[in-house]
DNA sequence: CCGGATGTTCACCT
DNA sequence: GAGGTGAACATCCG
């Protein structure tokens, strides 16, 4: 599920209900979702002390933190992978639109902060796609998805013969949009996903950065990227909402990419 | 039973 | 160097 959209809506909740709380222990049961060599004991470091701020730079959420000794801490990157939910309390970040109750099992818990009051921060995540690493590098994440100019999408996207919906997708370019919003915000700018990135004309890029912050907007307030208006037709005998045309289904950046031929040139 | 799923990384090709 | 492909991860769903 993460895209841009439900990572912000877990930053929010965990800048409303993680920060300030004392860390009594750190639970890291799965060796396999700490990165870059991090280790259970390592994280230790944390208890006695507490999230400081939530961030957010793509699909990668950042808690700052502070240690017992009034020192700065480290900062600690989730990722969310595919499946993965932040919980706090008991608590998930997106609310409702999750499919699948059987999501938020215990035993899908791979990452947890256990606080002094008894509370909890963590992440479930069935599928285990997603991780923990500590200090994760900021620079190699591109433009965020949510804060994107015209000038930054131009620049992500100049020169390239890649697809265009690969080089959206590309994190260290455009942070934040995954294979949901792409094809929503390529459908709604009538743009086909295979054209070569670096092909868009001065006026397709005002449109497709027009669409994407307003198909952003949209999708959020209706609650996540799959709140697309072309979410429901990508399926077999799919049609375009727009035109009635068939849709086709490609491959596209090694994911399967509905669009409709008849309206994205 | 099989295929596919809102992601990332890596090895291995062209 | 730039891109593409397939595998890996583990579970659920149609």
């Amino acid at each position: 599920m993460p895209e841009v959209l439900e990572v912000e809506a877990y930053r929010a909740l965990a800048e409303q209900a993680g920060l300030g709380r004392t860390i009594a222990s750190v639970e890291a049961p799965d060796s396999w979702y700490l990165k870059r060599g991090l280790t259970a004991s390592q994280l230790q470091v944390l208890v006695g002390g507490h999230f400081e701020a939530a961030r957010r730079l793509g699909k990668l959420l950042l808690l700052d933190t502070r240690l017992a000794s009034g020192a700065e801490g480290p900062v600690l990157g989730l990722r969310f992978g595919m499946s993965g939910r932040l919980v706090v309390d008991g608590r998930v970040g997106t609310g409702p639109l999750w499919h699948s109750p059987r999501g938020c099992l215990p035993r899908y818990e791979r990452f947890a902060v256990v606080f002094a009051d008894g509370g909890h921060l963590g992440i479930s995540d069935p599928r285990r796609l997603g991780g923990v690493e500590v200090e994760p590098s900021e620079a190699r994440v591109g433009f965020d998805a949510a804060t994107l100019t015209p000038g930054q999408l131009a620049r992500a996207l100049s020169t390239s013969r890649a697809p265009l919906k690969a080089r959206l997708m590309d994190q260290a370019r455009v942070a934040g949009i995954g294979n949901l919003i792409a094809d929503e915000v390529l459908w709604r700018a009538g743009l086909a996903p295979s054209r070569p990135a670096g092909s868009l004309s001065p006026a397709e890029l005002r449109r497709l950065h027009r669409h994407l912050r307003a198909a952003l907007a949209q999708m959020g307030a209706r609650g996540g990227s799959h709140t697309g208006d072309l979410m429901a037709h990508r399926t077999p005998g799919g049609r375009c909402p727009r035109d009635g045309q068939p849709l086709q289904r490609d491959r596209v950046g090694g994911r399967t990419t509905w669009w409709c031929p008849a309206h994205q040139r």
